[in-house]
DNA sequence: CTAATTGCTCTAGCCACTAGAGGTTCAAGG
DNA sequence: CCTTGAACCTCTAGTGGCTAGAGCAATTAG
């Protein structure tokens, strides 16, 4: 049996944090000792970090809930588990894209910086108006 | 002059949102007509299009503050601004990066469930064990 | 036995909005 | 001039995923 400090050395996943899990229901509450603290066992451990790499995946906690109600046999689970991972997959891919988009302009900008000639700061000028952008980000 | 959805149609920036900017005194609250409605100019439309443009960059509410009280002349303003712009790009490509080995991890996972032989659902395996990744997401 | 650490609950704050309630003002048509 | 409907106003509360702090109680090491 942890303690919940324990458990948070654990997995990594910071105290308030495993209490907020709680409060929202992601994870059952608890067990609690004489002294109204929480104890956790093996599958609290197993439950949490399952959470915490998920999270690291970039998953949210609605879809790790789900995740989580799946029970792990093939068929329907495992394809709706697949799902779930592709629809992130997706959403990342699609985030790296914008984020390729942001770096060219950002790259752009600030180059300007350098060899500036004219009377105000290219830079800013860059900033504000979205015409002087060579692609569509965003 | 222009109304605020006039304003709001220009720029693509949502009523409420150019409401709340002046509520955390991003921008400087806009004159009112008779009726108490906002009327803005040229000059309000000219800073919120910066506002916009530099939002879709990806920088913070206070950056773009700051970014604002540079007023454009060429030298130490200008060397701000770039300062400014460079935090961001690297901002930016740290999450790329970040996101990167998230896609590769969830391509791998992704794939797990075609070839499904064993008696769980090895997509769901693979998200609850980071010791199973190839790489560090995280 | 005491002191330090860890635990408890509860409230409030973060960012950048978004939604909704309930009321007022404006612009166009008759 | 009057009506109607859209657009405007303020205010409060909610979103996600935590984080911080106050003010206590329980545990644990020496």
């Amino acid at each position: 049996m942890f303690s919940i400090g324990a458990l948070s050395r654990a997995t990594g996943v910071k105290v308030p944090t495993i209490r907020y899990y709680e409060d929202i229901g992601l994870i059952t509450p608890a067990t609690r000792n004489a002294g109204n603290q929480r104890r956790y066992d093996q599958s609290g451990l197993e439950r949490l970090g399952f959470i915490k790499h998920a999270r690291d995946l970039g998953f949210g906690l609605e879809e790790i809930g789900e995740l989580m109600g799946l029970n792990g046999d093939l068929g329907e689970d495992c394809h709706a588990a697949d799902q779930i991972a592709r629809a992130q997959l997706d959403r990342v891919r699609a985030r790296i894209m914008r984020l390729q988009r942001l770096e060219a302009e950002l790259e752009r900008i600030t180059h300007l910086c350098e060899g500036g000639a004219g009377g105000t700061c290219q830079v800013l000028t860059a900033l504000g108006d979205h015409s002087r952008c060579l692609g569509d980000h965003d």
